[in-house]
DNA sequence: CCTAGATATTTTAAGCTTGAAATAATTCAG
DNA sequence: CTGAATTATTTCAAGCTTAAAATATCTAGG
């Protein structure tokens, strides 16, 4: 009977996982896409572009393309795209480092900086707002879960 | 003193909603990743055609590329691109309605429900094998949380 | 019947994304 | 010192994605 067990138990809980990873799916991309609707319509511009100049705003002496793409969790090739099109628009620039004419390191300008905290001051609200039916403890709890779930991911791969 | 509490306590609340959000993005991205790179080298399929396929497997009578583009969260034209190239593998087909000239119905032929068959076992597979290390207690919880979080959401758009 | 508006879908242009190939520069074993 | 392997980035082709415009069809009011 233990098979049996097995045979009926295991796809169960199989079901649960699947489901769970599905509305992680979902919710996501129902936020994602007010995200973008919002930050095209409100300044005119895209959530990838968001993400890189949310990096760069962190690291006020700048990164190098690799860093950016590793921690985006996009291919190199896009972070070019992006940054290209950034830096025509005059919000970010890429400077040649001294001793490794490989690499260059890109930062925001002055004018990037300050459409970005502006930007990010405004999209936190949105967050909250969307955010604001979930109550501190499970906000924290289920924020919680999802660190320690990624913490394993990075120690196994 | 309570405007001075608000002042300091209110934004740590956003910050933990924020940080909430940056979490889901991120384990959404990295199990995204994961999955489009397996069904890449073990498929030779990508995730929108995966995800396609796997609603019209539900629907074994088609759907129409409107409720396609509506369950799915993506845009009318997206969908079009992407059922044409899996007509053009002779995965899905378009029905004519009677009745009503300007749909179609889509729906997956015989060889896209094995095909399609034999990846959602695989992909289940996968998924759970990541989500291993997360409890069934934490699962159901999490699972739950996000539920209500997009009944709300729907409620109030 | 006719036509104005609504509905379903496709097309288009621009940007995003990937994986792989190409370029360029650095490092290091011999 | 040299050239083979490594590292950093860009380019490329194909596919994904969106919003908006274009097509085509249907529905209803007059």
């Amino acid at each position: 009977m233990v098979a049996a067990r097995h045979a009926t138990l295991a796809p169960q809980q199989g079901k649960e996982r699947l489901r769970l990873w599905v509305r992680i799916l979902r919710v996501s991309r129902l936020i994602e896409a007010e995200l973008r609707d919002k930050l095209k319509t409100e300044f005119d511009t895209t959530l990838p572009r968001f993400d890189v100049m949310a990096a760069l705003y962190r690291e006020p002496d700048g990164m190098l393309m690799s860093d950016l793409s590793r921690y985006l969790l996009v291919s190199n090739g896009n972070v070019t795209g992006i940054i290209d099109r950034l830096v025509a628009d005059g919000f970010v620039v890429r400077a040649l480092r001294e001793g490794d004419r490989r690499t260059s390191v890109v930062s925001l300008t002055k004018t990037g900086r300050t459409f970005f905290s502006k930007m990010a001051a405004v999209h936190e609200g949105w967050v909250n707002a969307r955010f604001a039916d979930i109550d501190e403890d499970e906000a924290r709890e289920l924020a919680s879960v999802l660190q320690s779930f990624r913490s394993n991911w990075e120690a196994e791969t």
